[in-house]
Formats: C-alpha cells, structure tokens, sequence
DNA sequence: ACAACAAAGGTCAAAGTTAGTCAAAGACAA
DNA sequence: TTGTCTTTGACTAACTTTGACCTTTGTTGT
C-alpha cells in the first residue's frame, strides 16, 4: 500500500469524524505524510473526484486551504433510482408526486422543487398537444435531475 | 481563516444588524482588527463589489466614512424584464445566452443556470419537432423565470 | 479670504502565503 | 517488455498582507 492509499484512508476518516465536511492545508498533511504537496493533488484528483462522491473546492493565498465534501450517497442513489424508473411518458399529477417526494426526502432543494414543477407544468407545455406532453414531461423530468445529481 | 475574512465576516453580521447600510471608518476598522487601513480597500475590492451585490461610497477627510450598502432590488428588476421581453418563441442559441447572461449578473445562481439549460436543451425536447420547438422553450423559459424571481 | 495644517480615505506595487500543473522518473504487475 | 499507477519537484497561478506615497476634505489662525 502505497502512500496515497494511507493519505486518503486518513482522509475517509476525518471525513468521517467530521461528519462530511473537511478543511485542511495541503502543506500541513504533505508534512505529515513526509511527501511533496503535489501529492496532495494527485490523491484528490485519483480518489475524491466526483464520480467517486467527492466534492473538492480549494483556495490560493494566506488561509488557503483544500475542503472535500462527501455527497450524501442517499440523495445521489435515490435521484438516480428516480431518473432510471422514468419510463417513457409520465403524467402531470404523476410528475408532480414525484418532485414532492424527492422535495420531502431532502434529494432535491426548494428551489430546484419549484423549478422542476413550473416545467412540467401544464402552461409551460401548453404549446405542446395533450397526447404528445407526457413523453416531453419524461425527457423534461430526466434532463433535469441528471443535472441535479 | 484570513484576516480579510474575518473583516467581511464582520461586515456582513453589521450590515445584518443595521438592515442593509452600514458607515464605518476605515481607521478604525482597521484598528480593531490590527492591520493596515488599505487591508480595507482590499477587503471592499475583493467581498464588497457591486457584482457581489453591494454599493460602496466613501469621503475623505475630516468626519470621512466607508458606506456600503447591500442592494438585491437588480435582480428582480433584471428578471421581470428578461420575462417581459421574451416573445412567442425563442432559439436555442439564444435561449442559451440569455440564460448565461442572467447568471453573469448574479440573478440567478448556478444551479438554476444548470437546470433552466438542461430544459431548454434540443435533448430534452427532443420529443418536438423543431418547428415547434422555440414556442415550448419561450414557453418554458417563462415559466421557470417567473418561479425563479 | 487665505494659507497652513490636520484628518480622513485611495492607489499601487512589492513581498508573502498558499495551492495547481505538468512532465520526468520510479515502481510494479501482467 | 510494456503499460499503468505513483512519486517528485520545478515552475506557475491565485490570493493576501503590508507600507510608502497621494488626494480630498475639514479646521484654524491671520
């Protein structure tokens, strides 16, 4: 096991201390793991990218620092388990069910709810005949919690 | 944490007390966080810009001052007539800037630029044909900005 | 009025403090 | 041997802090 492996495990378990959220100065841990900074870099960009549920922001310059947040893998799951039931058309009071039940699980925010509803809403879709809205709802309904995740 | 931090963190919590205007002394300011006055400037040039929402006057001299006050009447205005000026129907390239634009200008934050163009896109719309298509997006467009002021 | 001084705030560039990038070199498994 | 992952470090970019010098406005003495 090499010595990226030990940063992130430290890693995963300040995390977990820290309840999903950590901050920390990139030399400080290159200091106490006895590498380079930029190793630092390659065990964020190698294990807590995105795909892997990790966000990474980061800040230059006096008081700089690095803070990684795990996205809640409930939310991630459910809004994926969501979009992949989509079939290919769905209804409005269907559609509108949906939205408050991911609004109540928390996998979305209030804001994202009212946008999502104002969408998939009759004046929205007006211009679109009756017979032909469902299917647009769906692939609305998709494009837009993909983008959510 | 930095000092300028800690400055706005300051001036932000006054601004919250006074109820948006907030007059202070460069000097004193200054003083009481132990650094230089033009650590000031740096902290308004930086946290306190007219793009971050807020309008900074001051005056030299005997009796001078720092005002800022925080606006946030822009974004309703910018919005209501980016509404207003949407027509019947509306091009995806130019949906597109549009959208942009309103995110440049702050009145509407990332994720609402992300969904809004993830609705508009030729993909989620795919179940339309083209001709029909701009009318659904101005439609859509007007919907989701009516519900985003 | 006027001149001189005092009392603000403004500018700008240098120095300081972090983090990011990228490519070369090393390690190791297939 | 070859391809992939890891380690290193020189160079770069971004943000912060500091201080010398400048401009504007107010006050006071003549």
């Amino acid at each position: 096991m090499g010595i990226s492996d030990l940063i992130a495990a430290f890693i995963r378990d300040s995390l977990e201390d820290a309840n999903g959220v950590l901050e920390l100065q990139r030399s400080d841990l290159a200091e106490r793991f006895h590498c380079v900074p930029s190793q630092i870099n390659y065990v964020m960009s190698t294990r807590f990218s995105p795909e892997r549920g990790y966000i990474v922001e980061s800040r230059r310059g006096g008081g700089g620092y690095i803070r990684i947040t795990r996205v809640q893998v409930d939310r991630q799951t459910l809004l994926m388990s969501v979009i992949n039931s989509l079939g290919e058309s769905i209804d409005l009071p269907s559609a509108e069910a949906i939205v408050h039940n991911l609004a109540d699980a928390k996998a979305i925010d209030p804001q994202t709810e009212e946008l999502l509803l104002s969408a998939l809403s009759d004046r929205a879709l007006r211009s679109v005949p009756g017979a032909q809205r469902g299917s647009l709802r769906a692939d609305l309904m998709r494009q837009m919690l993909i983008h959510s995740v």
